[in-house]
DNA sequence: GAAACCAAATCGTCATACTTTTGCGGGACA
DNA sequence: TGTCCCGCAAAAGTATGACGATTTGGTTTC
């Protein structure tokens, strides 16, 4: 998953540097000096600037330098840029972002998955609802997360359209990051849970409407919390 | 926009040939026969194909090669992705997706913008509708699509949510594609046109639920139609 | 037959030299 | 005094040779 070697250490820098905006829009660095400052060849860090512009991150220029970009330019779908973004200064507005973002697609995905999803991801998703109740009643906040990421995923890859399915990750990390935040309540609410087993009953019935319409509520209730944790 | 330089040009080989299938998942390169197939340096390939893998399209290993990676691996939020696959042959594919995600983003765009676009952006949007009614008269293809795209792109902008809009370039490049290969009528709907000045109204008047489902119904009706064409 | 070992293939990194683009300042000219 | 043009130098872009690291697969040995 994680770009491995030199350049890699120089995005796991650069990228969350940027990203947190500690280095703002407009900020130009030097090859030469990333080269002394990190103690690498030109070779790596020419290697770990292209994949920032991958990302759009920064843009660099002959005679000018590598500049940080605006914004509104960044790959805000690119899996690392979110998890960047989820560590450092603009969580909350990445969090409501990927909020709306969740409360559009989820109940789609939902939807689809009670057409689409094959029968082994309707035992999974039965049996996983099944691990939530359990764990979240033992109060096991870990292996709880674990499971309403894998039930989440579940949904989305059974959805059966590969964007979807993709946002998988992203969604595992939204849930990963209001957990560590300490966003959410301790104890899981019980309601939450039921309507995760209504999910996975209506998936397994082939009942889109509902699965669309319990996998709503999930996703508001997620993102009405949010926005009152956040303020 | 587009990557720059002699790396740009081998993305721009290498890229499409990965997204169109036309090198499988499995296939293995070597670096030095990349030298030697564009006639560049070391430097030129390793950028290149850290910019690949930094799409998950393939994974460099010591030892072994760049493979091209498994289809379910790829990043498919990235726009040259995107474009890669709506330019080659799992483009019907790309189309249907893209559909499904359109349907679940724009309407929930279009209540967002209801709620929260600038003044500005909503003179732009009922100017569009105008110009949308009025090019689809004189079946000016080419400006249609291009007031088309605007006017969803605006949409999504004016949601206030970034990673909504984001996504315009893509809605963008799909209209594109659809016209392009003919897969809509050649005298735009007018149902559809009544649609988006109904949009626009309703962001003006900030009824958020008007403009949800004008635009559900306008997505809908690009998707089913979509369907048709592709049987 | 299995385990340890060795060798070749291939990417990864470094150092260096050369090329190309381009922003900026200085000078010529109106 | 202001404007335009030209050349310089700074910075990224490209090329190349050498070496390091790692993985694979076969070979030897017990």
């Amino acid at each position: 998953m994680e770009i491995q070697g030199l350049p890699g250490r120089l995005l796991a820098e650069l990228g969350p540097a940027i990203a947190s905006g500690e280095l703002p829009e407009g900020t130009v660095l030097r090859a030469e000096e990333l080269e002394e400052r990190f103690g690498v060849s030109r070779t790596v860090v020419r290697e770990a600037v292209r994949i920032l512009e991958g990302m759009r991150l920064v843009a660099s220029r002959r005679r000018v330098g590598i500049t940080v970009q605006p914004r509104s330019g960044w790959d805000v779908f690119d899996p690392l840029v979110i998890r960047w973004r989820l560590a450092g200064a603009d969580r909350s507005a990445q969090l409501r972002s990927l909020g709306s973002l969740r409360l559009a697609v989820e109940p789609a995905a939902a939807a689809l998955a009670a057409r689409h999803a094959t029968d082994d991801e309707r035992r999974r998703l039965s049996a996983l609802a099944v691990e939530l109740t359990m764990t979240a009643r033992a109060a096991d906040l870990a292996t709880f997360l674990r499971h309403d990421i894998e039930f989440h995923s579940t949904v989305l890859q059974a959805s059966r359209n590969e964007m979807f399915a993709h946002l998988g990750d992203t969604v595992g990390a939204v849930l990963t990051g209001r957990t560590e935040y300490h966003l959410m309540p301790h104890q899981p609410e019980p309601y939450a849970i039921r309507l995760h087993r209504e999910v996975a009953e209506a998936v397994c019935a082939g009942d889109a409407e509902r699965a669309e319409q319990a996998m709503r509520t999930i996703v508001e209730g997620a993102l009405t919390e949010l926005n009152q944790q956040l303020g």
